[in-house]
DNA sequence: CGGAAATTTGACAACCTTCAAGAGGAGTGG
DNA sequence: CCACTCCTCTTGAAGGTTGTCAAATTTCCG
C-alpha cells in the first residue's frame, strides 16, 4: 500500500525523506471488493478514504429515473474519494469494474499527517486538482465532441493514464478497460447502439481495439488527432514546493 | 477584496481571528475586464491568483474546430483558477461575462499565507474541493438529461449559488446571468436553435424567465423538479479543522 | 450444458443540427 | 437624425444523426 501511495504522489511532486517515512507508517486496512460492487454510495459520509491497489473501480451518479452516468474511472495508486476528507457528504458513489483491492486510510491519520508533513498534503491536493483538470476535459468531451472522437478522447485518456506509470505513454500497446459497452454509454452519453457503432468505427480505422476489456491500441498518433487528444490536461508533471 | 474572500471561505470553513487578519493582509491590485476580455488563456502559467470581485467570469476550453466550451461561471468571491496554484499550466481559458472587476494575488503570498496559517489553506483546499464537486455534476447534466431537464438544472444551480450568500436561496427571485443564448449552447453542448426551443418552453412551464441577462425564478419547487436539483453537491455547509 | 449477459444488426421514429431568413436593438458614422 | 451594420433572438424547413424497439448471435458463467 504504501510504496504504491507515494510512488503516486512523487509521479507529479516532490517528497523530501521524513515525508516518505511518515507515510510509510501511515494506518490502513485492505478491502477486496466483487464485480460492481459499491465502496461507497452516495449519502454517506465515510471515515476512511479509499486507494486503489488492484484493478479499477468508477465514480458516478445515478439519476433521478435510476439511470447511471459514470465520472471518472481509477487505477492503482489514486485516491477516488480524497475529497471526502473535506466535504463530508459523498455526492457520488464508487464501484469496482471487476474484482479489485482497496486500501482503506482512515481520515484522522491523514489529517494528522498533513499537520506534521505539509509536504504530503499538498501533493494530495494536488492530486485533486488533477481530478478536477480530468473532470473539465470530460465536460468538454462529452459536451461538445461527436461520438467517434468522443470515444477516441476517452480511449485514449485511459490508454495514457494507465500507461503513465511506465515510461513508454504513447505508442503502441495494451491496458486493462474492463468496462461493457453498456456502461460506456453511461459515460460518454451515447445508447448502447450508437456506442457499438462507434466503436466499430473506431476499429475500422486501425488505431485500436478493444476486447474483453482489454484496449489496444494499434496507432497512436492517428488515435490521438482523431480524438483531439492533447494530454496537458493530466499535468503529469508539475512539481512545485512550498 | 478581503472582506470578499473571507466571506466567501468562512461560508464553508471556519477562520478563526489570526487566519482572519492574516488575510486581511494579503496583497493583491484590481483588473478591469470588458465584455468577453480573457483574463488569462490556455497554456500561460500564472504567478497571480484570480479572485472575482464583481460580475461574472467563465472558464472555457477552446476545441480544435474553434468552437468553445464553457465549463463553469463565477461570480463575486469566487477563485476560478485557484487550481494554478499547483497546476503550473492553464488548461482552460477564463474570460469576463460583461465587465467585471477581479483581484490578482500573487501565488507566492498565496503559498506563505498557507505555511503560517494552515486553515487558510484548507479552505482554499475545499473552495477547489467544491469546484470539483460542480465539474461533477456538470459532467452528469450534460451527459445525461434531456434539454429541457439540462437547461433548468443549469438554471437552478446559477440560481441557488448566486443567492447562497444571501439567506434565501430557493423561492422566487431574480440574479444576475448574462449570457447570450449562444453562450448557454456553448455550455450545455446544444446548437442555438435548441437552446432558444428550450427556453421558450421553460419559460411556458411558469418557472423561470431569462431576459436581458436576467434569470427571474417564478416557481423554484418546480423548476428545482424539472431540473433533477438536489443542491446536495453544492455542500454549502460542511465545516471541519484540522 | 443451459441460462444469463453482452455484443451485434436492422428498421423506424424522434430528435437535434444545420441552413436560411426575418425581426428587433444597440452602436457607429455620415 | 437617419442609414447602416452587427448582434441577438426567433421561426421555419429539410436532412441527418441518434435513440428506441426488436431480435439474432456470441460469450460468459454456473
Amino acid at each position: 500500500m504504501h510504496v504504491v501511495l507515494r510512488q503516486k504522489l512523487q509521479a507529479h511532486s516532490a517528497l523530501d525523506a521524513d515525508d516518505a517515512a511518515a507515510l510509510n507508517r501511515l494506518p490502513y486496512h485492505d478491502r477486496h471488493l466483487a464485480n460492481g460492487e459499491d465502496a461507497i454510495c452516495q449519502g454517506e459520509r465515510p471515515d476512511s478514504a479509499i486507494l486503489v491497489l488492484e484493478g479499477m473501480v468508477a465514480r458516478y451518479q445515478t439519476l433521478a429515473d435510476g439511470r447511471r452516468q459514470f465520472i471518472s474511472f481509477h487505477i492503482t495508486g489514486e485516491l477516488p474519494d480524497a475529497q471526502a476528507l473535506f466535504l463530508t457528504e459523498m455526492d457520488h458513489s464508487i464501484c469496482a469494474l471487476g474484482p479489485a483491492v482497496i486500501a482503506m486510510i482512515p481520515h484522522e491519520a491523514l489529517l494528522t499527517l498533513f499537520m506534521r508533513r505539509p509536504g504530503v498534503g499538498l501533493a494530495i491536493w494536488r492530486e485533486t486538482l488533477i481530478d478536477a483538470a480530468i473532470f473539465r476535459s470530460t465536460i468538454v468531451n462529452n459536451s461538445a465532441r461527436a461520438p467517434l472522437a468522443r470515444a477516441a478522447h476517452f480511449f485514449c485518456e485511459q490508454y495514457y493514464r494507465a500507461r503513465s506509470r511506465f515510461s513508454r505513454r504513447g505508442e503502441v500497446g495494451t491496458c486493462s478497460l474492463p468496462l461493457s459497452q453498456a456502461q460506456l454509454g453511461d459515460t460518454l452519453g451515447m445508447s448502447i447502439v450508437t456506442v457499438n457503432r462507434t466503436v466499430q468505427q473506431l476499429r475500422r480505422t486501425g488505431t485500436m481495439d478493444w476486447n474483453d476489456g482489454v484496449l489496444q491500441v494499434k496507432n497512436w498518433a492517428k488515435l490521438a488527432v482523431l480524438g483531439e487528444f492533447d494530454p496537458a490536461y493530466l499535468h503529469a508533471r508539475a512539481p512545485r514546493r512550498l
